[in-house]
DNA sequence: GGGTAATGTAACAATTTTATAACAAACCTG
DNA sequence: CAGGTTTGTTATAAAATTGTTACATTACCC
């Protein structure tokens, strides 16, 4: 698999740097530019991915987009970065074509989450099925649900996580504080003891697999057949 | 646990011993360097976690975070501290990355916890199987359970942590006040004989398998083979 | 071997931890 | 912004662990 190339235009140079540094750890080739002036300088048909400010010096990321859509008759899909969130700039943004919007203040991992769904969706990397069977289970990864006895099961996203944590672990025991290490990561502070009404809503979806999923008192949760 | 090493690189002498007396105080050992180029002569691989300026004299934060990820390789976590946008104060309502970004000022309290929640994250995550093998007998460090002839034998959490100790330290023999304080550290004192009472619940799981955990009359109590 | 001290263990009690239900807040989504 | 959905909080009951005690057994010393 190459690695995508994604071209940051921003003129804060500080988050530049972060949102670089943090794409480039998750495999990503990153180059960036401070203002739209610098990015049409640039060939841009060589990246696979933008992401654009919407509010910089002279010329706005919504401008930027447009030339390039338009001008060049380029397709590739651009994540616009807003301070503001007002259904004018979102409407204007995706008139334009985006792929995504996300609104500042934002989380790096939310950055990083949407360049991998765009990603996936427009150049269908993970288009093959991904699915763990246990026990006459399946886990299904992209349609995000648990088939059991044929029947769809769904699990909200929070649930999800928790219990593919678990399962891609199997008989590993997770503290609720890996747990909700893992599953809130970038979200405000939660008490503990939410972990345990997650895992009991899971529990209850899973009917007569819900045994799987164990506790160990004084340790946490883990899944195990048997 | 072993403790977690912490280098701190910032230019401003004060912060850094701020923070190493209190991350200290939180048990960590923890090195400061006082400009990039200091730091890139440590033998950065030694560390769990870096806390990196972003504004230094010559070298940034980031340039010396690039370097250490592309030219050595290491996936070490960092946190990245930074002075705080007055222009545009987009970057401190950025919420925690990959690697976390702390806007000064922090209080030193954030700065913890973000230590922590790192530390936590990246530690446990990709640990492989922790596995000590003794006499046909497997202790799973990661499933908290001993496994003897193919059956899985649980351990409560002070049972296995007694144990741990006796193990890791083959040979060795702890006192009743020993192993109280390793496994009952910050908690309310006990009578010394739970000790005893807890040595045989251990034994009695073990089955065959627990005379090897022996006591020395006078002296407590110590796990050896034959 | 007898006396004494130390250790082993069973049974029970105290404490801690977990399960779950019911409610509340946040969050989508049209 | 109304209605549904998800997620978090809290309270309480139930279960599991851990500690205490009392008595049995063993080890140690002369």
């Amino acid at each position: 698999m190459k690695k995508a190339k994604i071209l940051i235009v921003d003129d804060e140079e500080d988050l530049c740097e972060i949102l670089k540094f943090n794409l480039e750890g998750e495999g990503f080739e990153v180059d960036e530019a401070y203002s739209a002036e610098d990015a049409i300088t640039k060939r841009l048909d060589k990246y696979d991915l933008l992401l654009l400010d919407v509010m910089m010096g002279k010329m706005s990321g919504f401008k930027l987009a447009e030339k390039i859509r338009k001008e060049r008759g380029s397709t590739i899909p651009i994540i616009f970065l807003t301070a503001k969130d007002t259904k004018n700039d979102t409407l204007t943004g995706f008139s334009i074509g985006a792929d995504d919007y996300i609104s500042k203040p934002f989380s790096i991992k939310e950055v990083v989450a949407r360049v991998n769904a765009v990603l996936n969706r427009t150049t269908g990397k993970y288009a093959g099925e991904q699915i763990i069977n246990v026990e006459g289970m399946e886990f299904d990864l992209n349609k995000k649900k648990l088939i059991i006895d044929k029947k769809s099961i769904y699990l909200t996203r929070k649930e999800f996580e928790i219990l593919q944590l678990l399962i891609e672990n199997q008989g590993r025991i997770f503290s609720r504080e890996e747990i909700l290490n893992y599953v809130c990561k970038y979200e405000t502070v939660v008490t503990i003891r939410t972990v345990d009404v997650n895992i009991a809503r899971i529990r209850k979806k899973m009917g007569k697999y819900g045994k799987f999923v164990r506790s160990r008192t004084g340790y946490g949760y883990y899944f195990d057949i048997q």
